[in-house]
Order: structure tokens, then C-alpha cells, then sequence
DNA sequence: TTGCTTGCAAAGCATTTGCAAGAGC
DNA sequence: GCTCTTGCAAATGCTTTGCAAGCAA
């Protein structure tokens, strides 16, 4: 555990918004200016790997984003403007989807994405 | 409607699979050998903005997929291992979310994403 | 002719990689 | 001293753009 990483660790923990790499490379400089994009990218990578991090995209693509929590089920709320996006705790479960629609899937996981216009956009 | 924009349109409609940009490129290169990449990117970024196509991406952002259903909601149906998107019509409401995890939002949209493995994957 | 579409090649952008210098054990 | 990490710069891969040529009205 180097300074670098600790410094990228401490941006993504303790909210629920998923940061893009480049929010997370200016956050994380203002702490350690001397950080690099390309170790930013690589903690990133590992955490990643290691199952801290999940990586999301609601917007097609465009955007890479971090979700903070890789470990527990949950679902998100997506802001279709500025592409905020933050979790939501599962409190109902995920209707089944029935067997005829399955089409031969083995089925691990659902979850629900939450789309509108988050406080700030629409004001 | 030119030649390579009816090509690339049949590539995408009637089925309910979501291809990426360089499966459209490969097909509909089959019926037209002198499609150029550029007219195919062209041609989804209009479509998309038609609303006939909606982008997608299931992978944390590493692939796009186009969407050949663009106007109608419905789920969709992901295999983790190759890629492979498949629509599902909507036969249950999804749970409203509660006012207090809204967090100030205005909801448009919800949609859910079944994660698994397809039959090809697991043979 | 006029305007829109195409295709090539070049540019753009986010992300990854190679490699030499540096930090920690 | 040895190993792993960093940071720069170059490379990559997908997507977009500029521009000259081509086609349609």
C-alpha cells in the first residue's frame, strides 16, 4: 500500500457516486500532486481485479465510471443529464424473470437502473 | 436513403440481438463490400439520434452495442462472458422506488439488467 | 448546378503499455 | 540488492472529423 494508491482508495470510499477515472485523477491530485494518470488508471485496474471496485457505464459507453462498491447487490440511480449516478439499497426484490424468457440463461444477477434528472439539473 | 444506410439498417432490425459497431461494419459489408467504417459510425450516430437505435453498454463501458429497439422499454438480458445483449419484453412492473431514496430526482425510466451465461458460454 | 453522402486518411480521446528511475524491504 | 511501483512518453483502439470526389435532384 503506497501513498499513490491510498490517495486514489480514499477519493472512491465513503460516498456513493461513481467517479469517473479522470474525477478521480483530480481529486486524488489535489491530495498528491504528484500522481500520474497512468497509476491512477492502473489502482484503479486493481481494485477492480481485487472486487473493491465495479466498473458501470449508463450513458452507452461514453463515460467509464467507478462504483464504489463492489461487493454488495444494489441498484442505481442514473441522472440521464449529467450522468451522476449513485446507489440505491435494494429494499424489494427484482421481479423473477419467468423461465420462457430466459432463453437458456443461467442467471446470476438483476438489477434495476433508475433513470431521470438529478436536484442540480433541474434547476 | 442510400444504399449504405439501408445496409446498415437491415443489419440492425429484426432481430433482437445488440451488435457492436464493428459486427454492423462486418455484415454489412457482406451485402455491400464498398462500406466504408466511417459511413457505418455515420449512420448509427443517426439512427441514435432518430431515436430508432439507442446505445448501450453492459461491460463497464469497454463495448458499445446499438440497440436495434429504440422506442418501445424493455429489459435486457446479458451474458457476462461473451457479451451477448438480448431484449426482454417487460411482463412485470418494475418496483416503484420510494420517495426517500429519490433523493430529489424526477424519474423517467426504469429498466432491469439479468446478468448470466448463455447457452453457447456454458457448453 | 447545388447540396448531401461517401470514403479515405488523419486527428482525437481515453486507456494501456514499455521502460528507466525510484522507493521499500 | 532485489522486487515492486511510479511516471513519463509512446502506443493502442475505437470513434470522429476534414476534405475532395461522387451521386441525386
Amino acid at each position: 500500500m503506497t501513498a499513490q494508491r491510498r490517495a486514489v482508495a480514499q477519493v472512491l470510499t465513503g460516498n456513493n457516486l461513481h467517479l469517473t477515472a479522470d474525477e478521480v485523477f483530480e481529486r486524488a491530485g489535489q491530495v498528491l500532486p504528484e500522481l500520474s494518470r497512468a497509476t491512477v488508471y492502473n489502482t484503479l485496474n486493481e481494485l477492480t481485479d481485487m472486487g473493491e471496485l465495479r466498473v458501470t457505464s449508463f450513458d452507452g459507453g461514453l463515460t467509464r465510471r467507478y462504483d464504489p462498491n463492489g461487493h454488495d447487490p444494489h441498484h442505481h440511480l442514473v441522472c440521464t443529464v449529467c450522468g451522476l449516478v449513485q446507489d440505491v439499497l435494494p429494499e424489494q426484490d427484482v421481479p423473477e424473470l419467468p423461465r420462457r424468457d430466459r432463453r437458456g440463461f443461467e442467471l446470476h444477477d438483476a438489477h434495476i437502473v433508475y433513470e431521470g434528472i438529478c436536484t442540480d439539473c433541474r434547476s
